[in-house]
DNA sequence: AGTGGTCGCTAAACTGATTTAGCAGAGCAT
DNA sequence: ATGCTCTGCTAAATCAGTTTAGCGACCACT
């Protein structure tokens, strides 16, 4: 891979100056005296050679790699984990940087030889992500350089990326009471687990809180709660199923994600009812299911390329130590309708 | 980020040693002639100091990073990217290699971006990935070194990648055949631009090729093919609907992929129809949504893990030159019954 | 006694950049 | 003539490894 490159004393030779002068032009340093001519001739110099300075050399001497590590503990499971890639991609590419990416899979073996491979590697910093918004704490060992966490939150205090479940829960609420749903609002997706766990999910609680905190000011309270062991489409489907089976029918459903509210569309099908001119549903999550699904899925999203963007640049650029905050903007879609007269 | 580590000297130094004794040690060289007891005070010594050689010093000398560049087209757009890295991956960490990812997102600018990134950092190899089954040219800047192609081929006849969809589209006609299904047997999903034009898809000839052969061998020829202009579930969703307004009802359909399957399911559902009892449904891809569905869908699944797995390998490993097809294993599910009588 | 070979190890060169310390010459004042 | 400052530039050290060339001691053989 790129044998043969010309080096800087290439460079410096042909301009008839020192590496030091080659050097310095090329890093534009401030406060150098040399000349306007000499400045000339290193940058024709480097041109006319297709000069470009090796990297390993430089980062031995000053300890700067251009590099970021990018540890998750899973990128493959959730399809949100490119996007979350990508947003950081994009900010490292604007500050020239480059992306190491590792995962640990949950595991302290793999972590621990993640965080060696980083190391070895000498980057300049770590984004630490986790593919389910939670608390974690990091491994000792990366504390020696800068971190930031993404999609997480530490117990430690370290700057962290990560998005409003509490305000999209209180866009859901307020996009149902806008259209007249009050008494028949269901939920689906409660999860102790979930919600108590702070190590499992920070989402869950958020969204429950921002959800009740609106309905609370307007004065409204849940129709049914409806716990699911996982927030996968069958969980949605048998609640779905449970809701329908009682007296009272809900005009709206709230479901915890979009997956689960894909196992409702599932349910409210089979049972012949409509959405939304029978029932109206909102999620959370923008899975591109959400888009597909007939009708289309008014849900929030999550920003994860946003999210990775803001890790890159606080990492980088630095910036405040409480949580960043990330809006999850809400999609309004087909799925939504003011509740039957 | 990892200061005050220490070096090979602190290592040589504590074992009383030179510095060559130490790097000779440590590096398992063959044929050198230091005593046993040598051999036991430098590893006795950078155990006690938690040596770690520096990477970049040593790529200086050698020319090697233990670094491969996965650059893909897009890493974020299908859900299946994190498939294909997490394979990489793996089998790159159990090769002591670790991924450097970036994006051309089919930019030119940012491409060239990319591959100088890479190249500036020395990478021992690069997997050029591409995010739909395709042919590419791969830029020359890149040839200087060991190149992959992973689900890509390219016309310079380099080492490469890709999914056996033509063995998939055998399979899914064979399963169908199998249980019966013989003349009224629906294709949806044809694309002339995705058939014919191997830069935009390799996927969709080949798959048709598998189907038709096997049927062909079986004597039987399709009741009818659908158009789709895009392989999303909008388009299977028309298609279907078009089938059933048809006379003669197909007992099976095949989807090009999962989310026209999607679609087909939805249309399905509304003209009361039901999976498998009226129509069974098979599909490529296994989607996630494919195991959702309900029924849960029939379909061969796209190996992107293996895929990746056998793009690092052929990269370190060596292999050879000719495409390596991996298997599209079909998984079969609830969508398929005998055709009803 | 001289020659050659093996053993166990090391000094020093080398990789390609950055950075520190400092030199030569010009201009100017004393 | 001396000292001083400023300008424009460079030699050499440095980063932390790998690799080449070779040294001294010891033994065997002629």
């Amino acid at each position: 891979m790129g044998r043969n490159r010309a080096t800087l004393a290439d460079v410096a030779r042909r301009a008839g100056l020192s590496k030091t002068a080659a050097s310095m032009v090329l890093n534009g340093r401030e406060g150098t005296r040399l000349s306007a001519e000499a400045h000339q001739r290193v940058f024709a110099a480097a041109e006319e050679l297709g000069y470009r300075p090796n990297l390993a050399a430089r980062s031995l001497r000053t300890r700067k790699t251009a590099t970021i590590a990018f540890v998750s503990d899973i990128v493959a499971t959730t399809r949100f984990a490119g996007d979350l890639i990508r947003g950081a991609l994009d900010a490292a590419r604007e500050r020239d940087h480059v992306l190491l990416i590792t995962e640990t899979q949950g595991d302290a073996t793999f972590e621990q030889y993640a965080i060696e491979a980083v190391l070895d590697r000498q980057v300049d910093g770590v984004i630490y992500a986790a593919m389910a918004t939670r608390r974690l704490t990091v491994p000792a060992a990366i504390l020696g350089g800068p971190v930031v966490l993404l999609n997480a939150t530490s117990p430690d205090g370290l700057p962290s990326v990560v998005p409003d479940d509490e305000g999209a829960g209180r866009s859901v609420a307020a996009a149902l009471l806008e259209l007249g749903h009050r008494d028949a609002i269901a939920l689906i997706g409660r999860n102790r687990l979930k919600e108590d766990d702070p190590e499992v999910s920070l989402a869950a609680r958020a969204r429950l809180r921002g959800i009740r905190q609106t309905l609370d000011e307007a004065n409204v309270s849940l129709l049914a709660e409806c716990f699911c062991a996982e927030w996968l489409p069958e969980h949605g489907y048998a609640a779905m199923r449970g809701l329908l089976s009682k007296p009272k029918r809900p005009s709206a459903i709230i479901c915890m994600n979009d997956r689960l509210a894909f196992g409702a569309y599932q349910a409210l099908g089979e049972a012949g009812l409509t959405v939304p001119e029978d029932i109206s549903v909102i999620s959370f999550d923008d899975d591109p299911i959400a888009a597909w699904l007939r009708p289309s899925l008014a849900t929030t999203a999550l920003p994860h390329e946003q999210m990775g963007r803001r890790a890159v640049e606080l990492l980088l650029d630095g910036g405040a130590a409480e949580p960043a905050l990330v809006p999850m903007p809400l999609r309004r879609r087909r799925s939504l309708a003011p509740p039957a007269a």
